[in-house]
RNA sequence: GCGGGCGUAGUUCAAUGGUAGAACGGUAGCCUUCCAAGCUACACACGAGGGUUCGAUUCCCUCCGCCCGCUCCA
């Protein structure tokens, strides 16, 4: 999956992040915290984009949804009722053998005959590590407080090890010393041997993995949600958990936004928010994270129509995608079949993205019946139904859920975008690499960088900053007269900036030969106040008259 | 959570039981008429804690973090 290459692409975009000032790891000078990731400068610009545009492709260019902002503690009951609280602790237990892990929920209770083991290294004395110890300080010379090996705490080697393996009514202990020796040839252990005359029989045990009899573990419980208590006393009554997803408040003040909103089904409640999860295991940069953030819909449609606009939204979203930058041939679908799906769910799409590391998901569209209003109005009381006047009937909607990842999303589009070429230079031949993020412009991060030609020329300096003070508050520009207009260039290609505007000596003068300005007028030899603008993924150079920046510009970014 | 690998400037890499160098990058100045030019100066690192030692970036332990493979994943 992981091949050398796409892992050095990802370590280079990382670095990148952290360069350029897009993303770094939260905490950073503390050591950092595993799963948490904070937004630099250019970062937070090129989030804020691509959400201000799901935003408004929700909300403004759309009759049928409205926005909505929900808080992220809500009562616990909402947790309950949900279902969260209930599934999203699940006991584990670890195979002792294997290590596999299972849900504890999930084993299938099996009879049989069990025999205990006991195993030990030998014990060189009645306090082994106080031995060993001592040992190590006098050959090695250095004094140690504690020893492990493998975090194993040495000592623990010398206590008898107990292990134990279930066989099947009727077979004997062979089969079970044969996967005992596994167990302990594999720590190491060369003297182990059966607990004598301590066989005995259970029924329907869940002690014991079916697939090999190995003793399983103690059940541990992986908290998914993140617990804390509301008020300033912990106490079991205030205990409530930061949202997993944003989607339960929408659910909940379905009735609220419905009275207000003079909506008629089909109609939408969006929501970007943050969302919080213990993940087991957080990893490849910001995919996994603790802290995250999602972008959702949710689509409220008359009961039996939940099929078609699941197929309607995949594509819209498929559409908004391309839109920000990622071509719908990079994106699979997968249409989760019914044994992987959520419970509630009647359908679900999944859209994925072929990020370096792997095929992974961005967004999740689902089919979720009625379910979670049904939840909510059976737990509270309280009556969600939707009265159709046009059937005069009343009954609980159906939603949709186009549920997408804001930082997956801007991690995909960081992927996406980032490039390498190699230029040869004319004159002198040699080889460089040029490193650009080619993002969509309208969520670019920065649209337009402003550039004097040279800084020590105060005539070309005066207009160049006469055009950033007039740019300034349409987009979000960038003013630089640092280096050589080349190393000036490279820079901005590096952040993804679409365009580069150079004020040079044409400007003042005149233009030296007639050209084709950029908005497709004709330029005339002497014609003054024009500039050199740059672009990005080519590199290509032409003119433009200072007078049509603003609307050139604004065209290329919306 | 398990197994393996790793941790020295922003990046890539050095060196060392006596508190660290370079290149590129960055900042400032000079210079520069369109793609990382040049000159000068400056700033910036041993992940954290503990132990051994006269002295630890170096040896030992623990923790934290990152990467890979499992596992997990509403």
């Amino acid at each position: 999956m992981a091949e050398p290459v796409a892992v050095a692409k990802m370590d280079k975009i990382v670095a990148l992040c952290k360069r350029r000032g897009f993303i770094f790891q939260s905490s950073e000078i503390y050591g950092g915290l595993n799963g948490a990731w904070d937004y630099g400068p250019l970062g937070v610009e090129l989030k804020r984009n691509l959400k201000d545009y799901w935003w408004k492709c929700m909300t403004q260019l759309r009759d049928d949804i409205v926005g909505f902002d929900g808080s992220i503690l809500m009562n616990r009951a909402v947790w309950k009722a949900s279902g969260h609280e209930a599934t999203f602790s699940d006991p584990m237990v670890e195979c002792l053998l294997t290590k596999k892990r299972y849900r504890a929920d999930q084993i299938e209770p099996q009879s049989g005959t069990v025999f205990p083991f006991e195993g030990i290294i030998e014990a060189p004395g009645a306090d082994a590590h106080e031995e060993v110890k001592k040992l190590w300080e006098t050959e090695v010379g250095a004094s140690v407080t504690k020893f492990t090996v493998n975090s194993t705490s040495l000592l623990s080697l010398f206590k008898p090890l107990s292990f134990a393996v279930i066989v099947p009514e009727g077979k004997g202990i062979e089969s079970a010393t044969k996967i005992a020796r596994q167990f302990y040839d594999a720590r190491g252990y060369k003297n182990y041997k059966p607990v004598v005359g301590e066989k005995y029989s259970e029924l329907a045990t869940t002690k014991f993995n079916p697939e090999n009899g190995s003793m399983l573990g103690e059940p541990r419980v992986f908290n998914l949600m993140l617990k804390t208590y509301v008020g300033a006393v912990e106490s079991e009554d205030s205990i409530t958990y930061l949202r997993p997803e944003t989607a339960q408040a929408m659910f909940v003040q379905f009735k609220n936004v419905l009275d207000v909103s003079q909506k008629k089904l089909p109609f939408g409640i969006a929501q970007i928010g943050k969302a919080f999860r213990n993940e087991i295991n957080p990893r490849n940069f910001t995919f996994r994270s603790r802290e995250f953030e999602q972008m959702e819909l949710e689509f409220f449609v008359k009961p039996g129509t939940g099929p078609e606009w699941l197929d309607k939204w995949l594509e819209e979203r498929l559409a908004w995608y391309e839109q920000v930058g990622i071509p719908r041939a990079k994106i699979h679908i997968l249409t989760v079949p019914e044994k992987d799906r959520a419970f509630y769910s009647q359908g679900t799409y999944d859209l994925e993205y072929e990020f370096p590391f792997g095929i992974q998901e961005l967004e999740g569209i689902a089919h979720r019946g009625n379910y979670d209003l049904t939840q909510h109005q059976n737990a509270s009381g309280k009556p969600l139904e939707y009265f159709d006047e046009e059937t005069k009937t009343k009954y609980l909607a159906e939603v949709v859920e186009p549920s997408a990842g804001v930082d997956r999303t801007v991690l995909a589009i960081l992927c996406e975008g980032y490039d390498e070429e190699t230029i040869k230079d004319e004159e002198s031949g040699k080889e460089e690499t040029r490193v650009v993020l080619r993002f969509a412009p309208r969520i670019a991060p920065i649209k337009a960088a402003i550039f004097p030609l040279l800084k020590n020329k105060p005539e070309l300096v005066a207009i160049a900053k006469d055009i950033y003070k007039t740019l300034q508050p349409l987009l979000k520009v960038a003013y630089a007269d640092t280096a050589a207009i080349g190393r000036r260039y490279r820079r901005m290609d590096e952040v993804g900036t679409p365009f580069g505007i150079t004020i040079d000596f044409e400007t003042i003068e005149g233009t030296k030969e007639a050209c084709t300005s950029a908005t497709g007028k004709p330029i005339a030899v002497g014609e003054k106040d024009t500039v050199t603008l740059r672009h990005r993924d080519s590199m290509k150079q032409e003119r433009i008259a200072i007078a049509d920046l603003p609307a050139y510009l604004l065209t290329k970014v919306s």
